[in-house]
DNA sequence: AATAAAACCGACTCGGCGGTCGGTTTAAGC
DNA sequence: GCTTAAACCGACCGCCGAGTCGGTTTTATT
């Protein structure tokens, strides 16, 4: 075995079931020993590969928390057809636990973001570069919808895509880890009322 | 002067000087020295007024949070006219610092929320009873929105409480201190947007 | 088998912070 | 002015958790 396989698998592991426990019960409120028990590991093992916890952190943002909103988030967009079903299709896939989204970690974004924001502010920038990316690819798709006649053309697309944000962003907090049944009905049908008056008109004849 | 005013003068001090640092900086990253370094006072002035930190942020809770979110957004619903461009501008008022608003803690009930969840249920279920008379408070205005005729027949009130409040606690967690402009007037268009599929349409003629 | 380097261990340090407590100041009431 | 209790002070305690470091084990290479 490579010596930088074993490196990766240990360094995997940490990540994983750093990520884990972090949003469980949040980052400043996790020791890495609670981590390291979990695991086995000593904290010797852990500072052989990460600088700090804070490194450690940025780790896990770069490889897990970026894939996993890839994943549910962005990569659902690459598609040709009327993007405002894709959107709330994509949405409702990423409030529900167990689907690409094993641990019921579902969209710890916000919960990350609201705990860095104003004491790291390094961490804080990560985090919000990804929500950027997310609107970047949001907006895009909606002024694709627009040319395709998805879309109606007096639509602000900045501003769908900041109010599609906020109302997720919002739903996170409200879901709370308890995954209401009730409350996510309520969210995406909702926003499927608000994709009525963002989609083009079938012409009156 | 009474011993119990010169009593709640301080603990007044202590609360208001508490919030604004919790909420600048949050409630774990945030110690009883730095409070009290900032009015003067000891440590033994503290616990001769408060059992514990915790104790101490709840009566924060129940004197400053709670009447912030009903002077800015639960009172101003009681009123007979169209609910609908009222929520709006209480929700735009909300989150304009320096109106009702004077120290920029805008509305905080948000960060505070996500910063307890999974650390402290007891805070936690004081700030979520609170979100929770902000929803029963806009379902009931919104019910009476349509006996009053000013909101379609078909809507599910509850429904569109939650996603005022979601989409709400979202730009939240959107404009983190940094008060962009831009954002929070995205944030009324859309949201004004959407309020045209909640209003009674005009009757076709 | 010998060697070296990577991986890992765990006792320790050190600072920060919540909370304590004996003592001091302030001020109300007689 | 004396008493008494409330208000306040600040040194101190104890715990927790990030980070250190000298030593040990595992693994790859020759």
């Amino acid at each position: 075995m490579q010596t930088t396989l074993k490196k990766r698998e240990t360094m995997h592991l940490l990540c994983a079931k750093g990520l884990e426990v972090f949003h469980a019960k949040g980052y400043h409120n996790t020791s890495l020993d609670d981590i390291l028990k979990e695991l086995s590991l000593s904290k010797g093992a852990f500072y052989h590969h990460f600088r700090s916890k804070e490194d450690f952190f940025i780790n896990i943002i770069q490889n897990l928390i970026v894939q996993k909103v890839y994943a549910l988030l962005i990569e659902p967009l690459n598609t040709h057809d009327n993007p405002l079903p894709i959107i709330a299709e994509s949405l409702e896939n990423a409030l529900e636990p167990g689907k690409g989204n094993e641990m019921a970690y579902g969209f710890m974004l916000n919960d990350f973001l609201t705990e860095f924001n104003k004491r790291n502010t390094e961490i804080s920038r990560y985090l919000k570069d990804i929500l950027n990316v997310w609107e970047v690819n949001l907006v895009s798709v909606l002024k694709r919808g627009k040319v395709d006649g998805h879309i109606a053309r007096h639509v602000d697309c900045e501003g769908v895509a900041t109010y599609i944000i906020a109302s997720y962003l919002g739903m996170r907090s409200l879901l709370m880890g308890s995954s209401n049944r009730q409350l996510k009905y309520q969210y995406i049908q909702q926003l499927k009322q608000y994709f009525k008056i963002i989609a083009e008109q079938a012409p009156v004849i």
